[in-house]
DNA sequence: CGCTACGTTGAGAACAATCAACCCCGGTGG
DNA sequence: CCACCGGGGTTGATTGTTCTCAACGTAGCG
């Protein structure tokens, strides 16, 4: 469903693990150096607690289109994305996908429900990922209980998106999704510090349509009609730039 | 929306909480007679503990249609629910409604979002909920660590439910929808140990609609054709008998 | 250079929404 | 006691948004 190795938009590609790499003679610890730790579970910890970490986690590498783990597989890992774009997601028998949330770097994932994944995970493009073994991280969470106050407020947090998009996909029309969608990506982009008004989608049109409960030829209707109405403009390298914001604000709530 | 005291089918009405006060001076402790505490947060405490839990309790009693807490309130207590049936839900500007669930005895609700609800809550039926003023509920979670681990439970719990419902509301059809929550609330129904085939509906057409992302109008016509294929019966006072479960689960993935 | 994935646009079909009428039933007040 | 009222549910006719099917352009990539 997305396949070939087209990565060069990948946002920073792997650069927050690269810094993290080149500062670690410096502070002599990568997760310290971390440039997504404030934003992610591992806050959680201080410096020092951070070495016992660090004993635990493995970075790897996905490439774009890849599987990183599927629904119903045994939950041995838990993750947390460092760069890149992840798309969490359920199929239904037939093939009908319905996409939960794209995650970026500070993102965690991997929640299972008695001990299985409860969703697929797949790169959108090529990313990074600290990826911990759940049976070390539950020691973990026993010896520094600050760590399941954070997981409980990452599933809180994760649990408000979820009903946000539930009143996205059961009450409102493909306009106001796609507007929600972009105005969401853009206040998460300038969260993790990254241009938030060029929004950038790593996407595909077909990614958004799965997401917002559409279909890809929707999605890009309705993105020409935003274009036509002139409160976007649809740049290259699959960035879009929000022209008139105040004008998105009203019609993502639907006035 | 609702109003009118129209509560004579509340399930059970407050048979779990009139059960559990008559049994008060067997056991010398409301809590440990709860019939609900199994399925329920409390089930995190031991019987000896749960003494600590009683002295913060309030049980309540809210009439048919009555609000329970609304949306951006100030989160200052959390329920569990121990008779009658709870909606949870957000509003748009405009007033359209989703509903993310309805909460039957045992369920947990008040989650919040920086101490305020993140969805507003009210009884679909007349119900009697357990009170928690927050503050204590957060001095016995630091005294007990299990309750947090049941804690997170719940609310991973919860964001496997949403998850379903986001598959539901994004990527089925009106029939598959309407399908889907039947063998649900059956399902439930049964785990509590209560009727699971003719699946007790209490609330209406329409917060079926605002559930399921669909019209009263279309929620009616869709039990109709479920009744004229057979597969259903639409008994009197809200029952509806699942005739054909094999036909019935192959509709709600759609084959 | 052709293949394939992705994106856009068009025409027509289909599903669910809307507008509207009607029934049933329980509550209320004359 | 009965008539009225209003909420809830069902059904019908029509509209409209979104989907489906199809064609075409473009851009990487082998």
């Amino acid at each position: 469903m997305q396949g070939k190795g087209k990565d060069f938009w990948a946002d920073s590609p792997g650069d927050a693990l690269q810094q993290a790499k080149s500062r670690e003679n410096l502070v002599g610890s990568p997760c310290a150096a971390c440039p997504v730790r404030p934003l992610s579970i591992c806050s959680g910890l201080s410096i020092d607690e951070l070495s016992d970490l660090e004993k635990i986690v493995t970075n790897i590498d996905v490439k774009a289109g890849a599987p990183i783990f599927d629904e119903g597989e045994a939950a041995t890992h838990r993750y947390n994305v460092t760069s890149g774009c992840v798309r969490i997601y359920k199929l239904l028998g037939d093939g009908r996908r319905q996409i939960f949330g794209f995650l970026f770097p500070g993102d965690f994932l991997g929640l299972a429900i008695e001990d299985e994944y409860a969703y697929s995970a797949e790169a959108v493009v090529t990313s990074h990922l600290c990826r911990f073994p759940q049976r070390d991280l539950e020691g973990l969470i026993s010896r520094y209980p600050a760590l399941e106050k954070r997981l409980l407020g990452v599933t809180k947090h994760e649990l408000a998106i979820a009903q946000d998009l539930m009143v996205l996909l059961g009450r409102k029309s493909a306009e106001e999704k796609v507007v929600t969608m972009l105005l969401t990506l853009s206040k998460r982009a300038q969260h993790r510090g990254q241009s938030e008004n060029p929004v950038f989608l790593p996407m595909t049109r077909m990614d958004l349509g799965d997401y917002l409960g559409l279909t890809t030829e929707t999605v890009s209707r309705t993105m020409t009609q935003l274009k036509t109405k002139g409160v976007i403009h649809l740049e290259r390298d699959r960035y879009i730039s929000l022209i008139d914001m105040e004008k998105l604000n009203e019609m993502a709530e639907g006035f």
